[in-house]
DNA sequence: AACTGCAAAATTGTCGACAATTAGTTTGAC
DNA sequence: GTCAAACTAATTGTCGACAATTTTGCAGTT
C-alpha cells in the first residue's frame, strides 16, 4: 500500500506524504531524530514557520503530531521543547517496548501466514550479507534492525498496536539509537537473536517469541544505556 | 509549574482545559462515549463547528486529538468518522490493556509510596459502602472502577505507560462500557478482584499483582464480549 | 536595595477567507 | 446504451491577521 520510493518507511500510517502538514512532520522528525535540532532547544512558532516557508496551521498540525510521538514537549503557553534523552526515559521507553514488543511476537506467531515469515527471512538473509560487507558498522543495521521490528508489529495485526509502537514510540527508539549508537559486537549477536525469534515466529511458538523478543530488547537497552553513561546525560 | 489551582484533575495530561480546542475535545469525547455522536456517523467540520459556535481551527485540533485517542477514524480526504465498536476492536483493545495495565500493576507495585496505597484502599472501601447502598448498579461502579485503574497507572510513575492509558486507551475503554454495560455479578466479583490487586501491590509483589490484573481485565473483557454478542455487532 | 505595580513584547490561540483536491454528477460522444 | 470526460459541489488544507494570555522588563515606591 505503501512503499514510496523503496525505502518502505512506513513513516505515515500507510498514506504517503502529499500535504504541508505531512512533509513538515517528516522532515522535522528527522531534525529532531538526528540531532539537528538540538535535544531540549527551544522551537517557536513563527520561527519555524518562517523556515519552512509555510503558515502556522500545518506547522501547529506537525508539532502537535510531534508531540503525539514524544518528540517535543509542549507547556501550555510558554512554547515547545525538544525532548531531552536520560537515562530515566530510556527506561521507562523500553519497558514498554519489552512488554508490547513482546506481545507482537506472540501475535506475530499466531496471525502471520508463511509468506510473510518467508519474506522475514529473505530480510534476515540480505541484512546477513550486508553486515557481512561492512563489518560492525552500525548505521545500516539500525534502519534494518528497525524495518525488521516493524515487519513483527505489522504481523501482530493488532492496529492499535501497530498504531502504538510505529508511529508513536519508535521515532524516540530510533532517536535514541542514532544519538547514541549501536556498534560493537552487539550488531552480530543481535542478528543471532533476530534469527532466534524468527525461528520461533516459524514454528509458531508465540511463548518463546515472546520471550526471545524481550531478551534482545533488554539486552539492546543495556547497550544503550552503556553509551548513556559514557557520554554522560545530556543536560542544557 | 503546574499545580495551577490546588485541583490537580489530570483531565487533560495535568492541565485544566481553559482553550476552546480543550472544551470542544472533552465535549466530543464525553458525546462519543454516550453515543450522542452515534458509532460510525459522519462529522463534517463545517457542522460541527457552527453547532459549537467555534471556528474549524481549534476543531480540527480537537478532532486531531479524537483521533489520537481512537474516538474517529479519518480518512485522508474524506472525512472523518466516529470509530464504531466491534468484536475485533474490543479484542485488539484489550490485549493490549492487559499487557500494559499488568505492566503498571508490576511498577506499581515498586513504585507506590505507602500514603498513595493508603489512599488507594479508602477509594475501595468508599465503593463498597456505595455499593452496598445501590446494589448491582453499574453505572457509578463504571467511574469509580476508572478511578481505581487510573490510580494504579499513575502509580507505575512511567510516563509513557500514564500517557497511553491515561489519555489514549481510556475512552475507548469507556465507551465500550458505558454503550454495553456491566452489571449483573460481575460488580461485586469485580471489587473482590480489585482488593486482591491492592494487597498484592501492598506485599510489594509485583508479579502477583500484575497476574491478578491481567485475569482482572481478562474476565473484564469476556463481559463485554458477551453483551456485544447479545446486541449484534452495531452496524450502520 | 528589594518589592510592587504597570506596561510592553512575545507567544499561543482563534478567526474568516481562499486554494487545492477529491467525490459525485451530468453531459456528450461513440 | 455505455463509457468517458468535464463540470459542479463539497471537503480538506492553508493562509494572513486579530485576540487573549502570559511572561518579561522597567519604573516607582517603600
Amino acid at each position: 500500500m505503501s512503499t514510496i520510493m523503496g525505502e518502505t518507511f512506513q513513516s505515515l500510517l500507510g498514506r504517503l506524504p502529499v500535504t504541508s502538514s505531512d512533509r513538515l512532520l517528516l522532515e522535522m522528525q528527522r531534525a529532531i531524530v538526528e540531532g539537528e535540532l538540538p535535544a531540549g532547544s527551544k522551537i517557536s512558532e513563527p520561527e519555524l514557520a518562517r523556515k519552512f516557508n509555510v503558515s502556522r496551521a500545518p506547522l501547529r498540525e506537525a508539532m502537535a503530531r510531534l508531540e503525539r510521538c514524544h518528540l517535543i514537549e509542549r507547556i501550555p503557553n510558554a512554547g515547545a521543547r525538544v525532548v531531552k534523552l536520560s537515562a530515566e526515559g530510556l527506561q521507562a521507553l523500553y519497558q514498554i517496548r519489552e512488554e508490547l514488543e513482546g506481545l507482537a511476537c506472540r501475535l506475530a506467531a499466531e496471525n502471520m501466514d508463511e509468506h510473510e515469515i518467508e519474506q522475514l527471512r529473505a530480510l534476515l538473509d540480505q541484512h546477513l550479507q550486508s553486515q557481512r560487507v561492512r563489518e560492525g558498522e552500525s548505521y545500516y543495521q539500525e534502519a534494518g534492525d528497525l524495518d525488521f521490528h516493524y515487519r513483527i508489529i505489522l504481523g501482530s495485526k493488532n492496529p492499535y498496536l501497530i498504531n502504538m509502537l510505529c508511529d508513536e514510540l519508535y521515532f524516540l527508539v530510533r532517536m535514541y539509537r542514532v544519538q547514541l549508537g549501536m556498534n560493537g559486537p552487539r550488531v552480530s549477536r543481535a542478528f543471532d537473536e533476530h534469527k532466534a525469534i524468527i525461528n520461533a515466529i516459524a514454528s509458531r511458538d508465540g511463548e518463546l517469541a515472546d520471550l526471545l523478543m524481550r531478551r534482545h530488547i533488554a539486552a539492546s537497552r543495556g547497550n544503550i544505556e552503556l553509551k548513556l553513561q559514557q557520554v554522560g546525560t545530556q543536560h542544557d
